[in-house]
DNA sequence: TAAGATTTGTTCGTATGTATC
DNA sequence: GGATACATACGAACAAATCTT
């Protein structure tokens, strides 16, 4: 099976590579789920007619997208593993590294998807959940008074629509959202983002928090919307007004 | 639900995808932009301190996530290289094949998205994208006759969405509505989604295509938010009316 | 056209590490 | 502890691609 020309053959894609697609397609066919078992290296070999060393770099490459998990030692070799919502993350900001996204671009998704996901979740939430906001939400009672504590208390207010986000039903939305909190944290820990502290959006941004929640458990979904719609109006005036910044990260996983 | 997350749960990452970590980070650190050449294998087997093929299983890691690229011969080696929106697609395929995504979980974000953008675009576009959008609209002028025509009209319908969202300036906003007409388009693919034929539906779909290309072209962005919307209505009632499909995809390259 | 130089691509033999019995 | 089964890592040799002369 060398045929070397394929009408249909794309860029150039290194011999490991087009075996790790071709691994995949093997798994997807036999409809493996996550724990099963792949044939090990020396099965490879035969089954895809290429040496060890390139079995085994196709099988980093899947490794390092989260589709198998390997284990050395007796019982051990390949196992179908699952893509982590954390290393989707970083895999798709390796794009974004390359792209020219403003906070602009961030805040015009975030104003219609954050007041989406907080109606959609409007008495959907467990006690423990709704718990676990109001705790994170009532964090940091006091206005920073260090620009430090100031950077600390934006990356946790990000961290409460991060931990929103994986509470969504809709996993793509939640997904979106997720990335973008993360983006704004690096651009948080990076740069200097959070200046100059502004005690009266502070406060309201932190106020709008403890109101969401409460309206989460109420399921009052209307007013989740318009409390999450005001609370993305600020925050995008606290960090757009700030800076019309630029991005540009290579990512750390 | 999501019961307990683990945070920095990294456990065991083989050699190889360390040594790919670090030569990210090694890149990063020098600001190497795009078409900048790596170090060749002998040189990186110097500096990581790792055999050579440990260096060729980490850079077939970044290769297969776009982030280099590799010729052979003099003046060869590997090249930082530029991660393209459909590879991130793919990257990102892999991750909700694991996740239950429902039509009614795509609609919800197509709902609010998709009119941002047509607004967004409004008097932006250039006559040349114009033209070939309205090109795109105008295919198909007779209602289809058998259930692979149908099929194909969705498939084109849906390539009209694709491409509104390559001209977007915000490149998140415009990747996450590509993401999902791609994951339509495998659906209708690969499924039978574009059944029944619902000539009406199909004709309004049409009509709302055609009447956005000319908002857009007055620069009315009211007018391109409120067709783009009715648009999504009328779609989500096809598709999501005719299947509560879960959808579990490996992906394809 | 051809030869030579340069750099990656592929393979193999061997040794080492690790987990299970 | 020892045997076993498996992945992991290394190094050397050779093949293939591609540029220059």
């Amino acid at each position: 099976m060398d045929g070397s020309s394929k009408p249909t053959d794309q860029p150039k894609r290194s011999r490991p590579v087009r075996v790790a697609e071709e691994i995949k397609q093997w798994v997807v066919e036999r409809d493996l789920k996550q724990g099963d078992k792949l044939p090990n290296e020396a099965q490879m070999i035969e089954i895809f007619a290429v040496s060890k060393g390139t079995v085994r770099e196709a099988m980093r490459i899947l490794e390092a997208q989260g589709l198998i998990v390997t284990r050395t030692g007796p019982g051990g070799g390949s196992f179908v593993g699952q893509v982590t919502a954390e290393r989707a993350r970083s895999l798709l900001a390796n794009y974004f590294y390359f792209q020219d996204l403003s906070l602009g671009d961030i805040y015009q998704m975030r104003k219609v998807l954050e007041p989406e996901l907080a109606s959609s979740l409007a008495g959907k939430l467990s006690e423990a959940q709704l718990d676990e906001l109001q705790a994170l939400a009532e964090r940091h009672p006091e206005p920073a008074r260090t620009a430090e504590e100031e950077k600390e208390q934006h990356v946790s207010s990000l961290s409460f629509h991060a931990r929103l986000s994986e509470f969504a039903g809709n996993r793509l939305l939640g997904f979106v959202i997720g990335f973008m909190a993360r983006i704004l944290t690096d651009l948080t820990v990076y740069r200097r983002l959070y200046e100059p502290p502004n005690f009266e959006l502070w406060r309201r941004g932190r106020q709008h928090q403890m109101e969401l929640v409460q309206a989460l458990r109420e399921g009052d979904a209307e007013r989740a919307r318009s409390i999450m719609a005001s609370h993305m109006a600020g925050a995008e005036a606290m960090m757009v007004a700030q800076e019309a910044q630029l991005m540009r990260r290579f990512m750390a996983e």
